[in-house]
This record gives C-alpha cells, sequence and structure tokens, in this order.
DNA sequence: GCACCGAAATGGTGTCATTTTTTTATCAGA
DNA sequence: TCTGATAAAAAAATGACACCATTTCGGTGC
C-alpha cells in the first residue's frame, strides 16, 4: 500500500490517497467504490479515517455517500476543480495539452480584466508589491530560472490582490497551479526573456498610469502569446524536437 | 435551535449551521472556536456529527484544525468561495450591494470570453441549448417573472457550457447563485423586458454565425448594463424608493 | 532557565442503530 | 397449477455513539 510518509493526519493522508485515485480514474462514474470496510482493509486505517476522508471529498464534491447505497463518484461537472488540492491531483495525474488549454483560456478570462480592475483602484501598496515582483523578474532574468519563474507567479497574483475583488483574489491558487505548469511549457520556446519582463513592465506601467484598457489589453496580448503556442501544439503535435 | 431539513444527516445539518455562523462573523478570524465537546452541547448532537462537519468546513478552506490548539477560523482569502454552499451561505447572510458589485465582476470577466469560445465551437447540441432558454424567456416575458428568471439563467449557464472548457463550466453554479440574487435587483429598474431578451438574442445571434468577437461584445454589453446600475447605486445608496 | 508533569483538545477505535434495497414467500387470480 | 404482484423480512451499507490514545501547550518546581 502507497502510504506516504507525512506529519499530515490519517485523514489527510486518505483525502489524498483517495482523491488522487478518483482523479486518476480508477473508480469509474457512477459505479460504487469499495465499502467503507473494504478501503479500511485496504489502507489499514480505522473506519474514522476513511470516514473522514469521505467527508471531505463529499464537500469538494467529487463523491456522493448515502446509506445502503454505498460511495459513489459523482461526474466530473460537479468537482469544485477550482479547489486547490483537486487542481494539484488533476495536473499530477493528467498533466495534458487539453488541459493546460484550458487553464489558459480561463487565465485569459480571469487576469485581463484584473488587471482592468487595478488600474482603477491603484491601491499604493498593492503596486509596491506587484513592483517588487518585476524587479525580481529582472534581477533573476537568465541567471535563476526557478526565482524568476516564482517572480513571474507573484507578478501575476499581485495583480488579482490590486483587483480588491474577493472572486479574482481566490483564483490565486488557480493561477498559482496553472503558471507554474504552463511556464515551464512555453518557456521553452520563448528563448527572448529581456522581452517577456518588457512585457509585463507595459501592464505594471497601465496600472500606475491608471489606464484599465490599457492594463487589460497589455495583459491580454501577454497570455495570449501563451495560449497561441498551446494551440498550436495542439493543432500539430509532436512539433516540438 | 433552527434545526433544518430533516431529509439530511446530522453532519450536513452541522456543516450548514457552522458554516453559515462562520459566513455570519460570529466566530472571529485567528480565534478559538468553541471546542468539539462545546459544539456537542450546544447542538445536542454527538461528536462525530461535529467532527464531520469540522472536516467538510475545513475541506472548503473556512476553517483549521489541529490537536490541542482546537478549532480556527481561517482568513476570508482561503475560502474557497466558489464553492457552491459557501456562495449560498455568503449571499444569504450577507446580500450586501458590494458583493454583488463583486459577482457582476466576475461575471464580466467570465461569461464574455465564454460567449467567444461557444461561438468558435459552436456545438449544434450546445447551441440548440441556448435556443431553447431564449425561447422560454420569450414565451414567459411579462406574464411569468419566475419562469422568465429560470429561463434566463438557464440561458447564461448553457452558454458556459457551450464553451466546451471545464473551468468555464464549472462557474455554473457561481453563475446561477449570482443571476438569482442579481437579477432580482437590476431587475426593478428594467422595466423592459423586451429589450432584454433582443440583447439575449444578439449573443446567442452571434454564436451561431461563429462570430466569435461579436459574441463576446454583445455579453460584455449585456452585463455591463447590469453593473453600471449596481455602481450608480453604490455612489448614491437609497435612490431606490 | 530548564525540565518534567498534567490537563485539554483533537485523533482514533469498537460497537450498535438506522435506512434502504433486494429477495423471498405468500396470496390471489386466471 | 402456474404466474404475477405485493408485502414483509433480512442483509448490507452508512450513520451515530461512548470510550480510549496521542499530542501539545502551559504551568510549576527544582
Amino acid at each position: 500500500m502507497a502510504v506516504l510518509e507525512r506529519n499530515l493526519s490519517l485523514s489527510q493522508r486518505m483525502t489524498q490517497e483517495l482523491g488522487r485515485a478518483i482523479v486518476c480514474g480508477e473508480y469509474n462514474v457512477h459505479e460504487s467504490l469499495p465499502s467503507e470496510a473494504v478501503l479500511c482493509e485496504d489502507f489499514g486505517v480505522s473506519r474514522t479515517a476513511v470516514r473522514e476522508a469521505v467527508k471531505m471529498l463529499s464537500a469538494k464534491g467529487m463523491i456522493s455517500s448515502r446509506q445502503r447505497q454505498g460511495i459513489r463518484v459523482l461526474p466530473e461537472e460537479e468537482w469544485n476543480i477550482l479547489d486547490p488540492d483537486l487542481l494539484r491531483w488533476s495536473l499530477e495525474s493528467n498533466p495534458s495539452m487539453r488541459v493546460l488549454q484550458e487553464f489558459l483560456q480561463m487565465r485569459i478570462a480571469i487576469e485581463p480584466e484584473a488587471a482592468w480592475l487595478a488600474a482603477r483602484h491603484a491601491n499604493p501598496e498593492r503596486i509596491q508589491a506587484i513592483h517588487g515582483a518585476l524587479d525580481r523578474m529582472e534581477a533573476a532574468r537568465g541567471k535563476d530560472p526557478e526565482a524568476a519563474l516564482e517572480a513571474d507567479i507573484d507578478f501575476h497574483i499581485s495583480i488579482l490582490y490590486a483587483s480588491e475583488n474577493r472572486f479574482f483574489i481566490r483564483m490565486r491558487d488557480f493561477t498559482r497551479t496553472a503558471l507554474n505548469v504552463s511556464i515551464r511549457h512555453t518557456n521553452v520556446i520563448k528563448s527572448n526573456p529581456a522581452g517577456v519582463v518588457a512585457d509585463h513592465g507595459k501592464v505594471l506601467d497601465a496600472i500606475e498610469r491608471q489606464q484599465p484598457d490599457e492594463a487589460r489589453d497589455a495583459m491580454y496580448a501577454l497570455i495570449d502569446e501563451a495560449l497561441r503556442f498551446i494551440e498550436s501544439e495542439l493543432d500539430q503535435p509532436g512539433k516540438t524536437a
């Protein structure tokens, strides 16, 4: 059995194990999972641990558990895929180009609008945070790719915060996860990091000058470039060599 | 007391009760909630019910529960406010104009882009669903406001489905909740239901003719009208009489 | 100031209760 | 006598509960 040594509680480990298994498609939709008793045997834990894991996953919309009926996997439409845990499990198990494309389509909806709002509100502290991230991008450029990635992510997330809208801010984990994966893919071709930093600078500049439409367009261009790259990959798979 | 629906399980009722209480701000952030034992007393249930409710809410990012430390409310940033349950609790407890505005800002990010994608894919079945919703809007116009509201919601959700992107589709519950509240507010002033139906028709028309940019613009205009109304309300509160 | 001990809170277990479905048995009608 | 339907009973799964274990923070004593 694949018991992960963590300092997490038993229920949390069970949740991760079961969640991952479901995301991986090890249990068919609308089919009953093994009963709690069987899961206890399989994982070598008590029923409480299994039950709390079941509750956690049903809180995320992944399964339903009713008396006599047993535990059932709900159709994927019902899953709270914006949930950080679910996102992580999805990407770890299913890092397909198709998901990457859908990620970027979502980002292209969210982030330009967030930039628009950020330009309207222009809270100095929030702008300072964006500035800091951009500076770190510039500093790490060409030298420390890992730090550059971190700074890139911080840049985008700082803008979400600057929108001053709780729903945009909530997309933080979504954006972080999406960026972590997609930047590693798209940076293969973008061998012009100076240009990337400049493009990011345009967004910040528009926000500072409180030009919402400019900020939106600049952010749109930034993400659209990555999206077009992914879509060209999807059209002619295997082009990268 | 406030014992709700009898056909829900004890844990589910506890989850709702506790969730609502937390959303209402009855417990301060970073402060310990009553211990599980006390909650058992307060609600007259066993510890299992309380514990499962705690697990559910921590799966939604609302609380953290550690040994000896007790149960603590996490800062609002950590809450999965896209979760349907959390959304419902939020709106039932805190139906402020501010939240409504943030709802609409989010919709204006999501739905125009979804319409754009829908126009690109133009799956006949999905378009048929949008058509059906629009027809029902037209049929109920001026006669059955409740049916008109239902049809309106179905229209917007059908477009999310037509985007063929799992993340947009997932915004279904968000959109449904937002619309349910916001339409009731904005329809007070919009005494021109024929014009509303026509505006919706423009979106569908653009999708059918596979004109993504037109579809996006039409959807943007549709939501922007409601947003402007809300923002004028926020600027001069109490204008409605 | 350090170490040990105790209390308080969640973590984990075994057992019984409840609900729902399925199967079987009985009765009625052809 | 055979077939069908209905009702009752049993079984299988989750739901609920009381009890014990473990961990961690705080106090106290040396």
